[in-house]
DNA sequence: ATATTGCATGATTGG
DNA sequence: CAATCATGCAATATA
């Protein structure tokens, strides 16, 4: 064996002796190993370790079909071995996770009654590809590939590995289908035999054998792995006496994929075993044609295994028996070009939809593609823009523009007629189902539904299915959202759908699927559905409720306990950079007093009763009443409650009201929430209440964890309101300049601010541009100005490239059509004063506050403002005659 | 005025 | 970066 070196992060290391420390046992029946020196999962084998010494060749990712070499497994280009074997490469693993193949599910024994032997069936993605694979000995092959389709039974379990060696070599023309149909040998006899089948589908070649056969009844292990044949039985030996091997056994039976074949080749000492294969490439647009015998074994060789009906797995948990088992069918390497399809469009189908497309009859459902329904498949056009890759695979030929008739039947049996059509667009064609709004409108379908397309051989008629996509339970929704941004897997996604077939013989189609649990998070796999997403967004009142949330929860950081900062300088700023994330604070609520002062409340994690602490406070995520230190009177859980029930109820009711308020205003149009705001302000300014509102009042600005004690940048001397100012009128300290500027700003907005209103329909209406083209203009504006959109861009996304630069100075800050939450929090951190506690720390340690952030709400983009924030501040000291009215304020 | 049709455009994504 | 595809939109047809 050759020294193997850690190619993780280029460690480099050698193996000690060559023997790479295994740890890690996988799902797949494998081994991790781990590099000793960068103790990261190096090379994950197991069959594979043996397949890497005695073949040179290459496998290929049972996803991508890319391939993959030795040497991509040093590499990491190979991340994992398949429950159902194969090997996956890092980008499907991204994509699909580290599960069963999609489209390949590991082979189910079918239900004692049926007679029927279903095929699963790879493909090889490329000729190209089948051409190297050629070039390895394939032993027996040429015996199959005259045959299109052969069965063969034995009951000799090592005659059966060799037959999936065979099966393993005969890909030459890039698909193969094998069919294994076991019967269950109940006494251990071989001569026994039940009418259980199962249909295997080999994942990956030489992949079968690991996934499905058996070493004498014992199991299935890899003895196929070896292409050359000849090591099958050492493989297994070695394998069985593994105590890892064993180890790896039990996890993947652990492997709902996997468990089923594992019980079908351990439990079973006879097994029928039917090889199909054909040797002939379908590469014609021959979809009308009829369907020879030959064409009939390919076609059938994706469709899906059906699921025992008594489960045979020891270690299914309960919530997956109750889940549906939702199957990816790659769809059939047929048509012209046979392209790839993109995942988006594998076809995904239950076995509750397999039972009833195929029912009792022998019609053999052949699951082509699918597709979600973008807003203009669902409208009124009556357009349903087919994938090109599917249309030129599945549907019939077309040369002309003007396409062909096509009629799909339903659920009910009703055939809609289309016309399958294509236009030219950019030197490529568009294909388009049109005429489908009374079938849409039949079936109630919008966007974000799915369509499935479906053949039923040997009549090679089209059928289609469809799944609504739910918009009820709130998880339901919340995976719809994520399916949106792409951030859920498609299982999770059509765990919320309600799946039906069209095609359903019993009739039963209307409401079928409803009640389909979800599935299980491991069983999440993600995909790329709805990756175009930006039309399926959720729904407003969610987004703002998110975003609220979002905010809040951005309101709470703390930077974490027990960690000292670093102090890092990026462009003369500094930062505290924490090697924790930081934590989450204790939400607090303040109160305004009659006397104009605040107080912050904080309630015990213990008793929950509600304390008193400094309005500057920042709570740790936990706090007890042990730790009100400022009021020793009750610094314990025994004593009573300060407020009173009601008060306590007042302040939550009236926390519930502002963030619906918040909402609300939220649904304005910016411009109207904006000057909204504005003229609340202003007139607050105006009457000299800014400073002192109504509880609960203070904003809940919180300092950034990265800023360090003494930041001097706009966040942190946002003071928290409370009592009156107790600078000196005369203080020329950056905090109260700062705020003189602002406020100055605030009234001469105040002034203006009609006029700008008006100003602000205008620049509404204009076009927005690039920050950068903001930025190129802002030089020409005054410090003060300057410094106000500084701080008032930060969460601007949106510029106007037509603007004046003076302008729209004041625009943005009073209500241009820019984030009104942003706005509205600068103003109100003008009127944030006075800034007792500010001096009385004479450090910026916290901005604490939380109601008016209740308001302003964009707290969660105001710690990052510093940056950014304080650079034009500093040429405006002087002013001092201003201080007297920040004090008024 | 409204609906339909054919094409163009641009966002998105995969290679 | 090129292919794909969702959608916009102008031209045309129809009510």
């Amino acid at each position: 064996m050759s020294t193997k070196r850690c190619m993780n992060g280029g460690c480099g290391a050698a193996a000690a002796g060559g023997v790479w420390r295994k740890g890690w046992l996988l799902r797949s029946g494998g081994f991790a190993t781990l590099c000793d020196k960068c103790g990261l999962a190096y090379e994950k084998l197991s069959f594979c370790e043996s397949f890497h010494q005695k073949e040179s060749g290459w496998r290929e990712c049972a996803f991508c079909g890319k391939r993959l070499h030795c040497g991509c497994i040093a590499s990491k280009s190979i991340v994992g071995l398949l429950d159902c074997g194969g090997v996956q490469c890092l980008t499907c693993l991204k994509n699909y996770g580290n599960s069963s193949i999609p489209g390949e599910s590991v082979p189910d024994l079918l239900p004692q009654s049926s007679q029927k032997v279903l095929a699963l069936s790879a493909r090889c993605s490329t000729d190209e590809k089948m051409n190297e694979f050629d070039a390895s000995p394939a032993n027996g092959s040429s015996e199959l590939q005259i045959t299109s389709s052969v069965r063969i039974i034995t009951d000799d379990a090592t005659t059966k590995c060799n037959l999936m060696q065979l099966g393993r070599n005969i890909d030459v023309n890039g698909y193969s289908t094998i069919l294994l149909s076991q019967r269950e040998n109940t006494n251990g006899s071989f001569s026994h035999v039940k009418q259980e089948e199962v249909a295997l589908y080999r994942g990956d070649r030489g992949d079968l054998g690991r996934s499905g056969c058996s070493g004498k009844g014992q199991g299935l292990l890899g003895l196929s792995q070896d292409p050359h044949g000849s090591d099958s039985k050492d493989a297994l030996k070695d394998y069985l006496s593994n105590p890892l091997a064993n180890a790896s056994l039990s996890m993947s039976l652990g492997s709902p994929n996997t468990v089923n074949i594992l019980e079908a080749c351990s439990n079973t000492g006879t097994r029928q075993i039917a090889l199909s294969h054909h040797g002939i490439i379908d590469d014609g647009r021959d979809q009308n044609k009829v369907l020879t015998t030959f064409q009939n074994a390919h076609r059938a060789r994706h469709v899906l295994p059906k699921l025992p009906k008594a489960s045979h797995g020891v270690t299914l948990d309960a919530s997956k028996e109750l889940v549906p088992q939702m199957r990816v069918a790659r769809p059939p390497a047929e048509g012209r070009g046979r392209n790839q399809l993109l995942p988006r469009y594998w076809p995904r189908i239950t076995d509750q939809e397999l039972q009833q497309i195929s029912g009792d009859s022998n019609s053999t459902i052949v699951p082509l593609f699918e597709k979600v329904l973008s807003a203009s498949d669902a409208g009124r056009i009556g357009r349903l823009v087919l994938p090109k890759a599917c249309a030129e695979a599945y549907f019939p030929p077309i040369s002309q523009p003007e396409g062909i008739p096509l009629k799909i039947q339903d659920a009910k049996g009703k055939e809609w007629h289309f016309q399958f059509r294509f236009w030219p667009n950019n030197n490529s064609r568009m294909y388009v189902l049109e005429g489908v709004t009374p079938c849409i409108q039949s079936l109630q379908l919008q966007a974000g539904d799915t369509v499935t397309f479906s053949r039923i051989d040997p009549e090679g008629k089209l059928v289609m299915g469809f799944r609504k996509a739910t918009n009820t339970a709130p998880l339901q929704e919340a995976q719809i959202s994520a399916l949106a941004t792409g951030v859920l897997g498609s299982e999770t996604f059509y765990s919320g759908v309600n799946v039906n077939l069209l095609t359903d013989k019993h009739g039963s189609w209307a409401n079928e699927g409803l009640l389909q649990p979800l599935l299980t998070p491991e069983k999440r796999r993600s995909r790329n559905i709805g990756s175009k997403s930006k039309r399926l967004l959720m729904d407003n009142d969610d987004a703002m409720e998110l975003k609220l949330s979002w905010e809040e929860a951005q309101d709470l950081l703390r930077p974490p306990p027990m960690v000292q900062p670093s102090i890092v300088i990026i462009e003369d700023q500094e930062f505290e950079e924490y090697e924790e994330p930081p934590v989450l604070g204790k939400r607090t609520f303040f109160t305004a007093r009659a006397s104009g002062g605040q107080d912050q409340w904080i309630q015990c994690d213990d008793c929950c009763k509600w304390r008193r602490i400094p309005v500057d406070f920042l709570p740790p995520s936990k706090w007890t009443c042990t730790e009100n230190t400022w009021d020793s009177k009750r610094s314990s859980c025994a004593v009573p409650d300060e407020l009173t029930s009601r008060e306590v109820q007042d302040l939550l009711r009236q926390h519930a009201e502002l963030k619906r308020q918040r909402i609300s205003s939220s649904k304005q149009s910016p411009s109207e929430a904006e000057s909204t705001g504005i003229d609340a302000l202003a007139t607050a300014v105006a009457l000299g209440e800014v400073g002192n509102q109504a509880s609960p009042s203070a904003a809940a600005t919180t300092r950034h964890p990265r800023h360090r004690p003494g930041c001097t940048c706009i966040v942190c001397i946002q003071p928290p309101s409370g009592k009156g100012p107790k600078h000196s009128p005369a203080c020329t300290c950056n905090v109260c300049m700062t705020v003189k500027r602002r406020f100055k700003t605030l009234m001469m907005r105040k002034k203006k601010r009609q006029s700008e209103r008006e100003e602000a329909e205008v620049s509404k209406k204009l076009s927005w541009g690039s920050r950068e083209e903001l930025e190129g203009t802002s030089g020409s504006m005054n410090a003060r100005e300057g410094d106000l959109m500084e701080t008032l861009e930060i969460s601007k996304g949106h510029i106007d490239l037509n603007s004046q630069p003076q302008r729209d100075a004041e625009q943005r800050a009073s209500g241009a059509p820019s984030s009104p939450q942003m706005s509205m929090m600068s103003l109100l951190q003008v009127a944030s004063l006075p800034l007792d506690n500010y001096l009385k720390q004479n450090r910026l340690v916290s901005l604490t506050a939380s109601e008016q952030q209740q308001v302003s709400s964009s707290s969660a983009t105001v710690p990052q403002a510093p940056v950014e924030s304080e650079s034009g501040g500093d040429d405006d000291r002087c002013g001092s005659d201003k201080i007297r009215s920040d004090a008024a304020i």
